[in-house]
DNA sequence: CGCATAAAATTGCATATACATATTTCAACA
DNA sequence: TGTTGAAATATGTATATGCAATTTTATGCG
């Protein structure tokens, strides 16, 4: 088995790399997002961040990660900005150095607010993907985070 | 139509939402090919350009940017990065203010070195995803990569 | 009681990413 | 010929992202 010829490998890797296929993907639908959100001065991450705080209800940061699939010094940097922005709130949770997270009044208008943008935004994504390639996002992306939130319990 | 209840809001926004899905999923195979790149000291993304430029030969950056669909402000500085480390080399290509981007002999080299552990990273997504999933990834990647590259003619 | 330790969060550093703005460079034209 | 304009690249600014190192804080132990 030799190492094929270097135009072969070139083919190979430019005509069937899965990540590069995927952050494609990603940074089209990123930006549908983010134009739908831009008026509300947000970007998706945030905007996830903050419905998933407002739906599982305060939390500390470690779960929080877990449910997010973030590393916690992404999320730390996150949430200080989301903070500025007066859509969640954090304080000392007693264990220890641990936070807890809490969605504010603001946060939650916030959410209504961007509702209607956030189903066009899906709307358009639905458009611009075939219909294989968003249920296997959605199905495959399910699973992962579920792996995430398995890590909850320990 | 009202708009429903918050809560109900939130259930959907969480549970739906396809551009967090796919970053969950970038986030993942991200991590296997940096992985699996790391001994070389590159990240995915710069493997990328080193390979399409060595497939396609000489180009320059607007066109470039095209077939990778990247921003020419991300393109910069990534060559800017990949130069440093000898791999590609750019030089005024005559016409304006136009860069004519090449890949040198240690970018072949390496391109040939890293392709067992490309390899290797692909077996693993090819693990972690479904076929199914997979299989939907890449042909709407392909699709959005082909959208790219007709920008080239006019 | 004070120190070591473990757990959690933050910070330093590097890359990726895009939008808006600046800079550079040639070519066409008055 | 000097100026303007269009096209391309580069820079400023901001967010996202993760790994490694640091800091912080309560707790358990000598």
């Amino acid at each position: 088995m030799e190492s094929p010829d270097v135009d072969k490998i070139l083919q190979e890797m430019t005509g069937n790399c899965v990540v590069v296929r995927l952050k494609v993907l990603d940074r089209a639908v990123n930006a549908i997002y983010n134009k739908a959100f831009g008026p509300h001065g947000l970007k998706s991450t945030q905007l996830h961040i903050i419905a998933t705080v407002a739906e599982f209800g305060s939390m500390e940061v470690k779960p929080l990660c877990h449910i997010l699939s973030l590393d916690s010094s992404t999320l730390s940097r996150a949430l200080a900005r989301i903070e500025n922005k007066g859509y969640l709130k954090s304080e000392p949770s007693g264990k220890g150095k641990n936070l807890l997270i809490s969605v504010t009044d603001e946060g939650l208008d916030l959410v209504r607010r961007v509702y209607p943008d956030w189903q066009k935004a899906q709307e358009q994504v639905r458009e611009l993907l075939g219909s294989d390639a968003l249920k296997a996002i959605l199905s495959e992306g399910n699973k992962m985070l579920r792996a995430g939130v398995a890590k909850l319990s320990p």
